[in-house]
DNA sequence: AATAAAATTGAACTCAGTACAAAATTGAAT
DNA sequence: ATTCAATTTTGTACTGAGTTCAATTTTATT
């Protein structure tokens, strides 16, 4: 499923259920109902999510979740390494189900937080020589290109 | 000011109210009693304190000191360019008096956070063309050197 | 000293996230 | 298939960082 990510991402396509079900299992994790829809919602809406999202858009197919499920589930996935924490300087922790090393821009305008590549040498520090670093969070703040475009059209029709 | 910094953070040097005073002019802030102590506290505390901390350090000195106060003054540092936030993961957010770009890295085993430099080449993303940044977060998370050292003396007690 | 503007305070509130015990579901053994 | 223990899910109450806002205090200026 790995390699497929990126090109379903692209095409917004959908997970077969036994798709899901193997990713969990190989993550050594149960699939139960709830950890399906969440992980098939995190897969197909690569919106960085917060657990209100993912709650707000699994109720209506499931009236009887509860938000302590979602955190629950969100827990065991970033304890299993199937999802990472964002941190934005926001009251709400986001999730994100691209593991790999990637930065984050967030535009103060729109609200929208984009991905962008990062090579891996910011990790070739020597002052942490002696240091494990598990994790590495490279964040961006400022204005979106979308939203750039619209203050230049908006300052020209003046 | 600015140049001594480095060595006074070394030196645990401390800071006259006239600099102090001279400092928050500079930034276009007016000198109050509370906003030359949370500066004095940010410039000879540099451990990226909550605001918890930086009012229990100064509850003492200052009997009648609000929480509303230390976070009004938080933001206004913020919005005049006095300090930084830093968003680790945790619920509270912290702050650093230091605004150069340099990376922080999070020991997960004792809760310390250390600096570390960056280079600003990490910027010069092609993918965020058209965007701008107007800052930029690092964070590393990962166990530090004086723990890492503290496991291996205990392993080999054993 | 009077007064207006700015800063500070304190109490009530918001809301993301947590704790935990009860209820529901699942899966393995018979 | 049925039982039963283990796991998962739920709902309620709670926590605590941060916010709101009106009242009070302080400060600067005349």
């Amino acid at each position: 499923m790995q390699q497929n990510n990126l090109k379903k991402e692209v095409m917004k396509m959908t997970y077969k259920v036994e798709e899901l079900k193997d990713y969990l299992k190989k993550h050594g994790i149960r699939p139960s109902t709830i950890r399906l829809k969440i992980l098939q919602y995190l897969l197909e809406n690569r919106i960085h999510p917060t657990a209100e999202d993912i709650y707000k858009s699994l109720i209506n197919d499931i009236p009887t979740l509860s938000k302590t499920s979602v955190y629950n589930t969100l827990d065991l996935f970033l304890e299993k390494g199937v999802v990472n924490t964002l941190s934005l300087k926001e009251k709400e922790l986001r999730y994100d189900i691209n593991t790999y090393l990637h930065g984050h821009f967030k535009c103060e305008v729109c609200g929208k937080v984009y991905d962008f590549p990062v090579t891996d040498k910011i990790l070739e520090v020597n002052e942490l020589e002696g240091f494990t670093i598990k994790s590495i969070d490279i964040n961006a703040y400022g204005i979106c290109k979308k939203c750039n475009e619209k203050i230049k059209n908006n300052k020209e029709e003046e």
